[in-house]
RNA sequence: GGGUGUGUAGCUCAGCUGGUUAGAGCGCUACGUUCACAUCGUAGAGGUCACAAGUUCGAGUCUUGUCACACCCACCA
């Protein structure tokens, strides 16, 4: 027996336990059926799930419940990221609250505290996915700090760097002043802020009197600056090319040279060149071999090429600005609108900073990621991603993969003791590589910088399925059919997948790649802690149940548009879940039991063949729409079908049947109504995986399989002809309601209806449905009658008023103004059909016309044919009248 | 500066390759609870599909332009 109330909490939690300790997540390896397989983006290992997650791996789960329900042989890879500098942030804050810094464990010990920290806190949203019903095969779970993964990492390291895309070099670089590393272009985010420009002057040497006015935003800087740029096309300027002017403050004197980097139109036309601290700058120095002068310490004080070693850029900027004044080089501060770079974890400001680091040669990897969208081997969905990859692909930069953390990869290289770089797999390879190159054994000393974390990510794809070792799963699974990801991490991840799987395997990683939105508060504004504006999917599920946030996300889901949040739409997904709960308990009611050998093509009642081409018909759309990553579409479909349907109208239809006496057609009826509940169950398993096993288990059935495994129909036959005959009766009904309504009727009041219009086959079908109309529109009688004659207005008056009504009754009164209407549009379409003739005909058009032309106004031709016979039978049929 | 997307009912949004009377959920109005369900039912009101021009027999849908909003990339000494 169903429970009176739909409670999900009394069983999503107990029905998740069952699957995960039954091993139905897990793909069979010995079976030859097709593979389809999804690896998790994997969420950070100090992450708790947030709404983009729940949307994110809901739709994951839905493909992949659906494919494993397709038959086919399924493995969603989960896992998690080690998320270096997320980590370590985390691990550090917590040992600054017993006052500890990382430097006072040492890099070994913090090491250790951190895996100590992954094994009490880390992975919160395993258990949390778990809740949300992700099927993934937890036995597989994979970290990317494991040591499988870790061996993947240095061995793609080693080749990349043995074939020369792995380099180290002096480079600028964006360098974090809180973390104290270098981060890559895309850690970095731009933000508006209202600064200053500053205008000084420096004196030109030897020319007492004559000044160079300089604007900058970073006076600061100046004590770094090596030239001063203006252009030769300046012609107020160009005169001072090739002389010198001194730097005020340190009295150091620069040259002033050419260069057209400085706009005559901008500032005051003379940039002052830092070539150590600015990426324009520094290529302007290149250009002119300027020396570079690094100004800045690691925390981004000021170092001892300046006046003010020790100060903060900011502290120092006023000192400046102070001397500068006291001197008299200080002309006028502006405000000044600006876009200042920021780290996306620290929050400070980015300082571009002369350091060593190592580089990965993204524009020759790019090369084959980009041909392989091309030719089509990797599909974007939807498309116009493509667009944004391919923007992004060809024009990127050297990939910035050192970090100058603790916590990540340690990179796979080691110096010799004249610096020689060896980059083995692991020491003793290094070590027999260097003994071998300085012909005895030496001392060497590991590179201390770890990798990207996004260097692991990007062998997600292969290194959890077993990648480097020989392993089915690889052999399996590998590429994988579909990557669910968010557009904002295209760059970061995808991208990076792309380059290091053409590499390494020659394949893409995944054959298709969906981009979803972003999951927005109920405003459309960005979700962020410190907005307060945060959704917890863990609130949501406690108060509507997992299925119905489910089920939510699935229905807002539109390929690629951002989601705005909607308590009223996941309540009423609630709701939803409640009706389908209360319809089954309708169905145990009536002992609706279904069985195994049950044959849904030898049915004899109108309403069991209706409301079995209904569910195949629904059957049918959302497999199609599941098979083009429409999601939306199809939980509508689904969601129309077994409420507006299922449970408006077949469950009423049925009704009278099961209250009378025809035992035959109830135990038709049972058997129909049981079979399209399970059908129901089936096609709502993806969106709705508990509620539909809980009540596949509980409603009384042979059953054969588990509902996660219950085969998914498909190229079902579906008899077109039981559609129309119930849905006439389903409009008949409403429109008899909808009259009820307009004319003010007692609800106690029971019609008479006598139907004039009814042909041969109409009679037929009120006769064998007389019962069920007369109960759902409160009918006393229903009654066709004679042949086809027209009723005038007054005659529906007298009938009105004997509380009897002529149906179709709209279409009584309206006959005059719906045959002018057909009229015109009939006349419309002889006249289309006239022209695409004259068109077709036409012998200059069908030479001139390309091929393609001709067929398409053939097909409008056609098109029209078709309608005008449909008119032609609508004005037949009020001819009858 | 370059790019992408959006603008449809009071609100939040569907509407795929042009084709009956433009849909849904929530909200609103009226009526209705013994007989699966008030987490409900029945009926209803509510839309110049941002604006303008164009293509077409036919445009919410395609083209061009205008306006508004959002986001991404690059840069601004």
């Amino acid at each position: 027996m169903l429970e009176k109330n739909y409670n999900p909490k009394d069983f999503e939690e107990k029905i998740y336990a069952d699957w995960e300790n039954s091993g139905d997540f897990k793909p069979d390896m010995h079976s030859d059926k097709d593979n389809f397989s999804i690896v998790i983006p994997p969420p950070n290992v100090t992450g708790v799930l947030h709404m983009g997650h729940a949307l994110n791996d809901t739709l994951q789960d839905i493909l992949v419940r659906y494919n494993r329900m397709c038959g086919k042989n399924v493995l969603w890879q989960p896992g998690m990221d080690h998320a270096g500098i997320a980590t370590q942030m985390v691990v550090e804050r917590n040992l600054a609250k017993e006052g500890v810094s990382r430097h006072d464990l040492g890099r070994e010990k913090f090491i250790e505290t951190v895996w100590q920290w992954k094994a009490r806190s880390g992975g919160t949203i395993t258990k949390q996915l778990r809740r949300l019903g992700a099927s993934c095969d937890w036995s597989r779970e994979r970290f990317t700090m494991d040591e499988g993964l870790s061996r993947a990492v240095r061995k793609i390291f080693v080749n990349l760097y043995k074939d020369g895309l792995i380099y180290k070099a002096k480079k600028l670089v964006n360098w974090d002043s809180k973390f104290m590393t270098a981060v890559s272009d895309l850690e970095v985010i731009q933000k508006e802020t209202l600064g200053k420009m500053y205008y000084y002057k420096y004196p030109i040497e030897g020319e007492a009197g004559q000044f160079i006015h300089i604007a900058t935003t970073r006076p600061e800087t100046m004590f770094g600056d090596t030239a001063v740029a203006v252009s030769d096309k300046n012609e107020k300027l160009k005169h001072l090319i090739g002389k010198n002017c001194i730097i005020p403050i340190i009295n150091r004197a620069i040259p002033i040279i050419a260069d057209d980097h400085a706009d005559p139109e901008k500032g005051t036309g003379a940039v002052k060149i830092t070539p150590a601290h600015d990426f324009n700058d520094f290529e302007v120095g290149r250009r002119h071999n300027l020396p570079l002068i690094n100004i800045l310490n690691p925390d981004a004080t000021l170092n001892e090429n300046t006046p003010f070693a020790g100060l903060s850029t900011q502290e120092a900027r006023v000192k400046t600005i102070e001397k500068l004044t006291e001197l008299g080089f200080m002309e006028k501060i502006e405000d000044h609108p600006m876009v200042i770079p920021y780290g996306d974890r620290s929050g400070v400001v980015i300082e571009p900073m002369m350091t060593d680091q190592w580089f990965v040669d993204a524009p020759v990897l790019a090369k084959e990621a980009i041909r392989a969208v091309e030719q089509g081997e990797m599909e974007f969905v939807p498309k116009s991603y493509e667009k944004t990859y391919f923007e992004w692909m060809r024009n990127i930069q050297p990939w910035c993969i050192s970090r100058q953390l603790w916590w990540g990869h340690q990179m796979p290289i080691w110096y010799g003791p004249d610096e020689t770089i060896f980059c083995e797999e692991n020491e003793k390879e290094a070590q027999v590589a260097a003994d071998k190159h300085y012909g005895r054994h030496v001392e060497l000393r590991r590179e201390t910088d770890v990798l990207d974390t996004w260097f692991s990510s990007g062998l997600w794809a292969f290194s959890t399925l077993g990648w480097p070792d020989k392993s089915e799963y690889l052999d399996k699974f590998y590429p994988t059919s579909v990557l669910i990801t968010a557009f904002d991490i295209i760059f970061f991840w995808v991208a990076r997948m792309m380059m290091m799987s053409m590499y390494m395997m020659k394949k893409v990683p995944f054959k298709k790649c969906y981009i979803h939105g972003l999951v927005r508060d109920e405003k459309g504004q960005k979700m962020s802690k410190s907005k307060g504006n945060t959704v917890d999917p863990m609130e949501t599920i406690e108060k509507y149940g997992a299925d119905a946030l489910r089920f939510f996300m699935a229905a807002m889901e539109t390929q690629g548009r951002d989601i705005n949040m909607s308590e009223a739409r996941i309540a009423g997904y609630r709701n939803f879940a409640t009706k389908l709960w209360n319809a089954a308990r309708f169905c145990e009611m009536n002992n609706c039991q279904s069985v195994t050998n049950f044959n849904e093509n030898q049915v004899s009642l109108g309403i069991s063949k209706w409301i079995i081409a209904k569910a195949k018909q629904a059957t049918a759309e959302v497999t199609r729409h599941l098979d083009n990553f429409r999601f939306s579409d199809a939980t509508n479909a689904v969601y129309q079908f077994a409420w507006g349907t299922f449970c408006d109208w077949y469950i009423e239809l049925s009704k009278p049947v099961f209250y009378g006496e025809d035992e035959q057609a109830k135990a038709e009826t049972r058997a129909v109504a049981a079979w399209v509940l399970d059908r129901i169950l089936v096609i709502l398993h993806p969106f709705m995986p508990f509620i539909t096993t809980e009540l596949w288990n509980n409603i009384s059935a042979e059953r054969n399989c588990k509902l996660i495994h219950a085969p998914w129909p498909k190229n079902e036959q579906i008899d077109v002809n039981a559609l129309s005959e119930i849905d006439w009766a389903v409009e008949l009904i409403s429109a008899i309601r909808s009259l009820r309504a307009e004319m003010n009727l007692p609800a106690g009041a029971k019609l008479h209806i006598i139907l004039k219009s009814a042909n041969a086959q109409s009679r037929a079908n009120i006769a064998a449905l007389d019962k069920i109309i007369c109960t759902l529109a409160r009918l006393e009688k229903i009654e066709c009658v004679g042949d086809d004659y027209a009723m005038s207005p007054d005659m529906v008056q007298q009938v009105f008023n004997e509380c009897t009504l002529l149906l179709p009754l709209k279409g009584v009164v309206d006959f005059a103004a719906e045959r002018e209407r057909l009229g015109k549009e009939l006349e419309q379409l002889n006249k289309n059909i006239e022209n695409y003739a004259r068109k077709l005909s036409n012998s200059g058009f069908v030479e001139r016309a390309p091929a393609q032309v001709v067929a398409e106004e053939r097909r409008r031709r056609a098109e029209a044919e078709e309608k005008k016979a449909k008119v032609e039978e609508a004005l037949a049929r009020i001819a009858n009248f």
